[in-house]
DNA sequence: CATGAATGAGGCTTCATTCAT
DNA sequence: GATGAATGAAGCCTCATTCAT
């Protein structure tokens, strides 16, 4: 009884996020992304009320899909290499929840608390990563001389590697590959 | 009576660096600046025509920094750690170079030129870089199965690492260590 | 499953007459009209083609009810009296009349037409206390050394004087008593 | 050392009352003082951080000189006399104090300092009224026979009366006699 | 040089109103 | 009639930058 929608979330979350890849979260404004997506600028603030809700909802909605995933890690045969594969799709969110740190949660209650939820699922899912790096070490796959936590960020770390031109695959074995095996020939 | 501060350029690097570290360069404005240094803001326009101008002269005196140090790394025993252990000094460095893409280039001719000579800059590191891996391959220190491109970019993606709660020789060693050895247990 | 709820004028009225005594006119918008009425924000143009036209609607609505009783004032016995009664009735709507200055009246010429009816009725409004008053002089009850028109702005300024946590009967009487006998002892 | 000023305090008053009385608070707005003041929008925010604050300062500004004038009634012969006499200046700053309930007071926390200290000075206001009632009662002046805050709020409420095409002297002596020796013949 | 004043550009947000179903 | 979607006008505010002293 009412018009056609003319855009829906998702429409938003994609816009938002090649605006976020492109300018970062300075040059990211309700107006780009209303133009972007072909509509008046108002008409987002019929979705969100403000420019941090949507920001934040959107990592919100990225993590929870790569924490999801995660879940499945334990699942393959070398849980490592299967979370670098997890990596490589999604080195996109990781730059964006760099952003996080120059986001005001005080915009908003709901931003607050999106705020909150990001903090606790980024924890689970090192915490995660940390479940899977001391199983292997149970199995005697992986070393234990150098304290968890620090294996941990440096397999987090990888996900800096630039994936440049090779297909996804190849940039996982490769990486997988010198971190098991370290760079000494 | 001194009712004029007068500054120079150091206290302003200096002012510059904590606040971008800080807040990042979202939170950089010659306002927090004139703030952090007791000078009325129109002040700092004495000493840079624009904003931009003063952020990239600041980050090209600090990427000089890292350029020449690098030079001494060939002289150590074992370039690699050498290279770890300023890696753990210029964390910071390398959370603020990511601030670039956000910075208008077009804002004077001197931006532009500025961001041109950290652009060539940042090439000679990964040059150095690749010349010291590509020496300890020569050496028979380091594998030569995976592309040197792919090598220097694990070795750069460290600097993620956090140096946390330990010192820097701490952390360059367990980095250095688990980066050569892999792993693997 | 009655999705779509109807309202009648009746409904726009006392919602309205709620909405701008909890927070004056600045505080009046369809948004909050609409959700005090549990309907679309765009139903209500289905009723009135803007907001100044339902305001000045309502107002003219009220203001007719309160002239009309002022017809009743001279059967009482102390038509005065009667008034004042009549006063702590409409305390409200005193208040509302208030808004009249802030309404853009040329948002349509109903919303002027209705102004202008407006202004009509509050003179009549005003020369019906003025009858009372001169009837009351006539009859040798009231003062005639100061102006007519004094006397009518003192009597219409008691409106002001707040009923707080009395009956409106001792409001009456204490009220007009002091305005009648005057404050001396 | 820095260009004379344009504006000062005083004139932004001004214009504030001014612009207040010709139309209400809800036609308050940086834009229209700023027109009126011939400088930019953003010029006033080197005064003000916003809205609330300004509209707050002054009229805590205004309220501040009649509670001050309000002492020296006390020195008055007819003390009830001299405050009408306040009263018939005070009008519009009356006028204005009506738009109270409608600033935000959360809008900066000066604000809600500015209103805390603006209801302090309208009981203080109250008080030195009441103050001056019980000692005309005590002098035998005044009827002790309706509650001394009925009392109050009748003088009170005459700040209503226009003084219209009179003389502020005239206006006090027509209100000040009718409301003492009452309305009656 | 340093300053404080003024400014304009740009971004945020709300709300009355229109539109298509 | 009622609805939800979309919109534009209008107001808010911040900040880099320019100007005159």
């Amino acid at each position: 009884m009412a018009r056609h929608k003319t855009i829906d979330q998702l429409q938003i979350f994609t816009a938002t996020e090649e605006l976020i890849l492109e300018s970062g979260y300075a040059g990211f404004h309700f107006k780009s992304l209303s133009e972007k997506l072909g509509v008046a600028r108002s008409t987002i603030y019929n979705y969100y009320t403000n420019k941090e809700e949507l920001v934040t909802d959107f990592m919100l909605h990225m993590l929870q899909q790569v924490v999801t995933k995660m879940d499945t890690v334990h699942e393959h045969e070398e849980p490592i290499r299967a979370m670098m594969g997890l990596w490589a799709k999604y080195a996109n969110m990781h730059q964006m929840l760099q952003i996080m740190p120059y986001i005001d949660r005080k915009a908003s209650p709901k931003v607050e608390q999106n705020a909150k939820r990001m903090f606790i699922m980024l924890e689970e899912l090192r915490n995660k990563i940390e479940g899977v790096v001391k199983e292997e070490q149970r199995k005697g796959n992986i070393r234990q001389d150098v304290q968890l936590g620090t294996l941990v960020s440096i397999i987090m770390s990888t996900v800096q590697v630039p994936v440049a031109n090779r297909s996804e695959d190849e940039w996982t074995n490769d990486v997988f590959n010198v971190l098991m095996q370290g760079l000494k020939a």
